[in-house]
DNA sequence: CCCGTTGCGG
């Protein structure tokens, strides 16, 4: 029998090495013949080593190498980054740089994922241009490593730039180019670019699909999404768990969540992620019932909730004003993950807006590594609280740290300084955020400072501000102005907003009804038939008004005009009773906020029947005397409601907390915390 | 001579 050299007859022996104990002998039959200090089989044996996941003999046996060819290296380099320990990684490259040791595509490839995954930009440059230098800049391997390293640094124009010298490129190349553009906010490039690759013959795999679903998620348009969702299918394409849970996180973003969850009802194996994407899918559409039910059936499947899902749970009991489940939510985080900031600043805007400032300003104080995230969070719930000057002194102590308060800080501040109606404070920090902070003023700022001005009545210095602004003033910047004008019967000014405001076509049916109210009140019959026209026309967002009240740890939802509740006779008794009680201490129904063309009494009775007297009546019902009634609604709450809430609280002896979409209202005794102001 | 190295989800 002939034998073969001792490198061929290894090679069998080296692919059946599967345990450590086979490897060990592997390993000492070469060092019998001679063949592990030759030629590139020590590389072979480190990466055995490291394919069992002992990284550590595998170290052992790089380190015990008397010389080390360029396959030890490698293989060492490439079991750190298997391991993903990437600062290892970059360790031994320099150390063969300083040894003088020529890397090749390999090395170069992994140092350079090392410095992706570590965000290290400048090094992962350096690395490049010694890569260019080498030879290798025109590597595939090599290419796309610092394709993705540029992307996941946002630096896309970088990338295109790279991208466009590449002579070859391959599907990889491809794919990082697509979903970079997708996470860049540049799903327009994502599709074009996959629309290019195509052209060039290149066929997709799953991989590049789950980029081009991003983009899609991204663009918000509802066609391109399932066009994609088709062409898996028809091409029968690799749908694994990641490609299906973006199909489910595109139509959850797009608002499809009946798509979203039959995605995830089909798909055959499911994990945290794609628990976590109908979650967060549910409680980012508002729909923060359903979102808490996916939390806790996800647990019955034993899956443990993890800082994703937790996140979306907690957005949506926010929403809701879901307290007393949002406490469990934050029991469960405390007990389970480490209490960051991130988390923390999720509980602070849940507290805050389930009402429980104190205890949101409790946990603002118990977080010690606080980042400008947290700070912005606390100013912002000062300020829907209508306390603008707890806001000003959370901020001075905040200028005291060393972080920088950037533009959401201001829009945080400005907006706290609005719902107090602190005229001459936003004035001076506006000034101060221009001059000192050298934050260039964004729509939200001036929108902010034209409210303020507005509501104060100093329509024509809010004018003057828009008129200084530098981009075109949007939507926001003149319903701020025409509100004030309505509040103070600034005619003139109003004429020029309602004028500006109906030139946007806004889709906002509220945005209108602010306009009419305006014509009505400048006596403009005229107008006031057209803006009605405009919002009869279909296709106008109609949000129904829905309050909701929590009682006895659950939540009760109202509609206006809802019959269909049990108790609604009850309901209707007492408004009834309380209606009678309070035009007996001097209320009056303001009719202006109905916006229907019907009768005075009809006018009168839609308002009793506004969801959020709904409500009320209900909580009045249904919680012992003195209990809180904490009132969510999605609306703002209209003039009418804020009035008549004040004096139910004065007759029924209870605090009524009401949240609407813009702020707090504390009704006590008569008296509402936003003195009117909001 | 061939091998190792690059791209995906909330």
């Amino acid at each position: 029998m002939q034998l073969l050299p001792w490198p061929k007859r290894l090679k069998p022996l080296l692919l059946a090495c599967k345990d450590k104990a086979s490897i060990a002998k592997v390993h000492a039959l070469m060092v019998l013949t001679g063949l592990f200090d030759h030629g590139n089989f020590s590389g072979r044996v480190i990466a055995l080593y490291a394919r069992t996941g002992d990284i550590v003999s595998a170290r052992k046996v790089f380190d015990l190498l008397p010389q080390r060819g360029i396959d030890a290296w490698n293989a060492m380099v490439i079991a750190y980054s298997h391991k993903e320990y990437p600062v290892e990684v970059l360790n031994l490259y320099r150390r063969m740089i300083l040894e003088g040791v020529r890397p090749d595509s390999s090395t170069f490839t992994v140092a350079l994922k090392a410095c992706m995954s570590l965000s290290d930009l400048k090094t992962g440059e350096e690395i490049w241009c010694r890569a260019v230098d080498c030879g290798y800049g025109f590597d595939v391997f090599v290419g796309s490593s610092v394709l993705n390293l540029y992307a996941k640094c946002g630096k896309m124009d970088e990338a295109i730039a790279v991208f466009d010298k590449m002579p070859r490129r391959d599907l990889v190349c491809w794919t990082t180019m697509i979903s970079g553009f997708a996470q860049s906010g540049r799903p327009i490039e994502a599709v074009d670019t996959y629309r290019r690759m195509q052209k060039e013959g290149i066929e997709g795999d799953g991989i590049v699909m789950v980029g081009l679903i991003q983009a899609c998620a991204n663009l918000g348009d509802s066609k391109l999404g399932p066009c994609v969702h088709g062409y898996l299918i028809r091409r029968d394409l690799p749908m694994d768990v990641v490609v299906q849970t973006s199909l489910l996180d595109m139509y959850a973003k797009n608002g499809h969540l009946g798509l979203a969850c039959r995605v995830f009802k089909k798909m055959p194996c499911k994990n945290v992620v794609s628990w976590g994407a109908l979650i967060s899918g549910f409680a980012q559409n508002g729909f923060a019932g359903n979102a808490l039910e996916f939390l806790i059936e996800m647990q019955s499947c034993g899956y443990r909730p993890d800082l994703v899902s937790l996140l979306g749970a907690l957005l949506a009991c926010s929403q809701v004003g879901f307290l007393k489940l949002g406490k469990s939510v934050h029991g469960y985080i405390v007990r389970r993950l480490d209490f960051d900031q991130v988390l923390g600043t999720a509980v602070i805007d849940l507290y805050s807006k389930c009402g429980a400032l104190s205890w949101a300003r409790t946990l603002f104080d118990q977080i010690k590594a606080k980042d400008l995230i947290s700070w912005n969070a606390m100013i912002t719930s000062y300020g829907i609280h209508g306390h603008g000057k707890e806001a000003l002194s959370l901020f001075l102590e905040m200028t005291k740290t060393n972080l920088k308060p950037d533009h959401a800080t201001f829009a945080s501040l400005l907006s706290a300084f609005s719902h107090s109606g602190l005229v001459q404070e936003g004035q001076y920090w506006f000034n101060l955020m221009v001059n000192k902070y050298n934050i260039p003023p964004a729509e939200k700022h001036y929108a902010c400072m034209v409210d303020l001005l507005a509501r104060a009545g100093r329509v024509e210095e809010a004018h003057e501000l828009i008129d200084s602004m530098n981009t075109n003033p949007g939507l926001a910047v003149w319903v701020a102005l025409l509100a004030g004008c309505c509040k103070n019967g600034k005619l003139l000014i109003g004429e020029i907003a309602a004028k500006k405001v109906l030139e946007l076509n806004p889709d906002d049916l509220g945005v209108y009804a602010l306009v009419s109210n305006y014509f009505g009140k400048a006596r403009k019959w005229e107008e006031v038939a057209g803006v009605r026209k405009i919002m009869k026309k279909t296709g106008m967002k109609k949000v129904p008004g829905c309050s909701v009240v929590e009682v006895k740890g659950k939540l009760h939802a109202f509609l206006m005009e809802d019959k269909s509740h049990h108790q609604y006779e009850d309901i209707m008794q007492l408004l009834d009773k309380l209606d009678h009680e309070m035009r007996a201490i001097g209320y009056l129904p303001k009719t202006e906020f109905v916006l229907h063309d019907v009768e005075e009494e009809v006018k009168e009775k839609m308002l009793g029947n506004h969801s959020e007297r709904l409500a009320i009546a209900f909580g009045l019902l249904n919680t012992g005397p003195g209990t809180r009634l904490l009132i969510t609604k999605n609306l703002r709450v209209c003039g009418d409601c804020h009035e008549a809430t004040k004096f139910i609280t004065k007759i029924v002896n209870r605090e009524i907390v009401v949240r609407d979409v813009k702020r707090f209202h504390h009704f006590r005794n008569g008296i509402c915390s936003c003195g009117d102001y909001w």
